[in-house]
DNA sequence: AACTGACCGAAGAACCAATCTGGTCAGTCA
DNA sequence: TGACTGACCAGATTGGTTCTTCGGTCAGTT
């Protein structure tokens, strides 16, 4: 079977966002995009607010997939300053996600703004940091015991943000994406990693937990999306 | 005598940018809170840009000076993890630098957009800031040296950056902002300074580089300004 | 000589008619 | 029968026009 329905017009909202922007699209472009007449749209979301933020959940659903593959092909990509050097480059290589994380809401209209939509998003996302940071520290990956010290999350999000919105700002074209990641995994692997080069057993046990984690998250994005998205092979 | 003519004028100018933003606020406004014809703000500044830009200049010497203060009293304070911690506990408490820092460009209109004012601005902090870098490495204060690692203010600009625009987005209201600023002093000893204590002799080297060092971007600074602000004892 | 405020043109606000678009639903098609 | 469609509607948006405001000037006042 080819892609189905659903996946055709998120497909079509996504190119057309990535190249004009949520207000300046219109329902009927995107069903146009996809070969099908506007009614249909709304028999899968059933606002223009949801199709769009469908767009933007099977976008994080791919870069969880993603990363989720890399942590299993070596799972010394768990550690803090491997995993977001990572991210930073996969972010900044994805239009729609760098956007997002550039503050360029110029390319989101009311997408974001509009409470309810953009919150559980993030809310996820928090969360899920919160595990994160927890699996790391039990396992002596982290410097810091994220039970007892309540900044951290907020702390690391202070240290990754820089490196990000820095992208949206000129002047730091001056140097290449690569230069960028390694400097952004320079300061988090001193300011929040332990001294000590972590046992590969180590390494192994908390990867087996992140995955976990990372499974229960991507299946939480994707009961949000068309029925097809929840057969990735991952959720086994 | 009390205060000049074109202090009252900045004094008037600097409050109503506070209160109503650059593009809300009259040139006509301004002379009449200092109690002068509008005329009159045109014999001291060329244009409605270059009196508010005078006000963000202003503001950026007080900052310099109150630091050139802080580190006269305490040579330690010119550890990045000092100076930084200050500087952001400096900027929230005043709403124009906060407004400035946490990119709140509603406030300042075309103030920033229009080239060449706010390029010297930043210009000048950036080359500070290499050679603000510099002294520290010569006196064992850096991790780093700035002269082999060119990213090294990049680096640090992005470790910086993500404090202060966290201060932006909701949801950062939850902790104090002495908690958000040790935290961010935290990431910064770690991820840039040496693992050992400084002594008090290369801390009181590096300060006396470092007045020296303010002192000329501080003239720098009063240099725009109307001749009153050159008088300054720190100059001396 | 320092200062002022009436005055000018350009930029922006306010208004309103014409157009567009999110969402619905009666009807078509397979 | 049920998946699908596009004409239709009301509210939002746009574009064009008029009216007002404001940055900057300068002849005149103090």
């Amino acid at each position: 079977m080819g892609p189905g329905k659903a996946s055709r017009i998120l497909d079509a909202a996504e190119a057309l966002l990535r190249d004009f922007g949520y207000r300046k699209v219109t329902v009927d472009e995107v069903a146009r995009r996809a070969g099908i007449g506007k009614g249909t749209v709304y028999l899968y979301w059933p606002s223009k607010l949801e199709l769009f933020g469908a767009v933007l959940t099977r976008q994080s659903a791919e870069l969880v997939t993603k990363q989720l593959a890399v942590v299993r092909a070596d799972p010394a990509e768990v550690r803090v300053h491997r995993a977001m050097r990572w991210a930073f480059v996969e972010i900044m290589g994805r239009p729609l996600a760098r956007a997002l994380h550039t503050g360029d809401y110029a390319m989101f209209g009311d997408l974001l703004t509009s409470d309810g939509n953009a919150g559980r998003f993030f809310v996820g996302k928090i969360e899920t940091t919160g595990r994160y940071l927890a699996i790391l520290y039990e396992h002596g990956l982290l410097a810091d015991d994220p039970a007892a010290d309540p900044l951290l999350p907020y702390r690391l999000s202070a240290a990754v943000t820089g490196s990000f919105l820095l992208e949206a700002a000129p002047g730091s074209a001056d140097f290449a994406l690569a230069q960028k990641a390694d400097a952004l995994a320079t300061t988090l692997r001193r300011a929040f990693e332990p001294p000590t080069e972590p046992s590969p057993a180590a390494l192994r046990a908390a990867a087996d937990e992140l995955i976990d984690l990372y499974r229960h998250w991507l299946a939480e994005l994707t009961s949000s999306l068309p029925a097809e998205y929840s057969h990735d092979a991952n959720l086994r």
